[in-house]
This record gives structure tokens, sequence and C-alpha cells, in this order.
DNA sequence: CTTATATATGAACTGCTGCTCATATGATAA
DNA sequence: TTATCATATGAGCAGCAGTTCATATATAAG
């Protein structure tokens, strides 16, 4: 009996048992959606020069700016996003601003990335 | 004599030596693009579900449009994106095409983003 | 062969994202 | 105070990305 299923999503399935032990142990929606989220964010080429820029030192933006070749506004715009996802924190000095990683877990995500890609060069 | 920089770069920089040493450590243009890339595809809703639900069990493309109740043509272009990327591959069985994961620094990734994920909510 | 089923794909639409430009804020120096 | 430097931010725009719809391909069954 597949009845008890709450909706309507499995009419056309072949494989019901398997696709109902998987729902059960799948992420939930919110996890997963904040997950996602996470990934977008390091899914951008001037977001990832940034933070490969600061996992090697703390800088100020218009360091940054001159590392990466850019206009500043975009340099802050896109600190900002990196600043809200929590992947990056910043401290006053003076009149400028200075950027560093604040988790330890996303130059491990860098790294496991960077490894992927590299095996598949192969 | 910072005049032997080859790029009109540096002009506001006031930590040059640190910029250029920097720069020296930092990715290649290529490289960042790649890795970019990989976290662009692994960026979005739709394919986080799929790959959660890959990591799981092999699953045929009807499977996974019951799972994440979707439209069959909005899962298939996802998963294009997926093999496209080498992140997951496919066999044929009869009719049906069956899914599953490509590589094992995936299930590492989204492993390590999700303890991200929950280190945040702390 | 024809029909049905499973998946893939192209076109079109819509919403989102990243950049530029202009300007605002904030801090230092004169 | 005013002027200058460093950064942040809002508006506007152009390109991209994800979905839907319609249709094509492929395999199996009759």
């Amino acid at each position: 009996m597949l009845e008890n299923i709450d909706d309507g999503c499995l009419e056309q399935c072949f494989h019901p048992e398997v696709v109902e032990s998987v729902r059960r142990d799948m992420l939930g929606s919110v996890p997963a959606d904040e997950l996602a989220q996470l990934f977008k964010v390091l899914g951008d080429n001037t977001r990832i020069r940034i933070l490969d820029a600061l996992y090697r030192s703390e800088l100020c933006v218009c360091d940054l700016t001159a590392l990466l070749c850019m206009n500043q506004s975009a340099v802050s715009h896109q600190l900002r996003v990196l600043r809200d996802a929590r992947i990056v924190k910043s401290r006053k000095y003076g009149k400028k601003v200075l950027y560093s990683l604040d988790d330890e877990h996303i130059s491990g995500l860098v790294r496991m990335g960077s490894e992927h890609v590299r095996e598949l060069k192969k």
C-alpha cells in the first residue's frame, strides 16, 4: 500500500520502495537550500579569486582591487556577498578595512574543490 | 622600483610587497575559473537535491522526477549540467537511464559544505 | 510495421546576478 | 572647519541560468 504517501509525486515512478527509502534519508528542503546557497556564493570567479588571495594574507580592499585588476565598487559588492555568507570577516584599521577568511571550512572546501578539478584533467 | 610590474593595476595600492607576494602564489586565472565553475554547478537547489539523492542510491530519471516533485524536462536539463561537469554518470538499462555519482570528491564536498552550514547555526 | 514509454533537447520567458556609474559614508589630515 | 582618501551602497543594465512547453530520439512491446 502506497496510499499513505501524502503528495502526488510518485505516479510514474517505477522503483517506489527505493524512492521512498531515499526520500526518508534525504536532506530536508531547508538544509538543501542553505547548502546550495553556500556553493552559489563560492561559484563565482571573482569571489574565488578573493578567497584565494585572503587565504594567503589579510588584505585591504584596495589591495584586492589591485590584485584582481577590478573596479573598487565591484570588489566591495562581492566582499559584501562574502561577508553576508559569513565566509569572510573584516576589521577597521584607520581609513582601511582589512579582510580575512572567517572559517577554516572554507579553505578546506577550496582545497578539496581544487583537487577535484585537478583529477578531471587526467 | 615597481616599474617592472607589467600591468597598471597597482596604482592605488598601499601594500605593494604583500600584494606582489600574494599575486605570485595565487591560483592562475584558468584554475580559478574551473574551480568557480565547479562550485557554480553545485550552487543550485535542484542539483544539490539530485546529488543528495544519488549519494544514497543509483536512480533513474523518473525516480528523480518523483523525488523532487519536478517536471521531467527540468530534471533532465539539470542532469545534463551535472553530466557535463562529470559529477554524475549514467548507464542505459532498457528504456531507462540510471544515474549515479561519478566521483568521491563530490560527496566529500557536500559533506564538508553541510558541516559548514551546521556550524553557522551555532 | 505501430504504439507506448523513458529520456533528451531546443526555444522562449523570467528572474537573478555581477558589473558600472554615481554618490554616500566614515575616517584622517590640514 | 574643509579636503582627501578608503570603502560602501543604490540604481540601472546586460547577460546568464532555470523552468516550462513542445517536440525529438530511442527502446521495448504488440
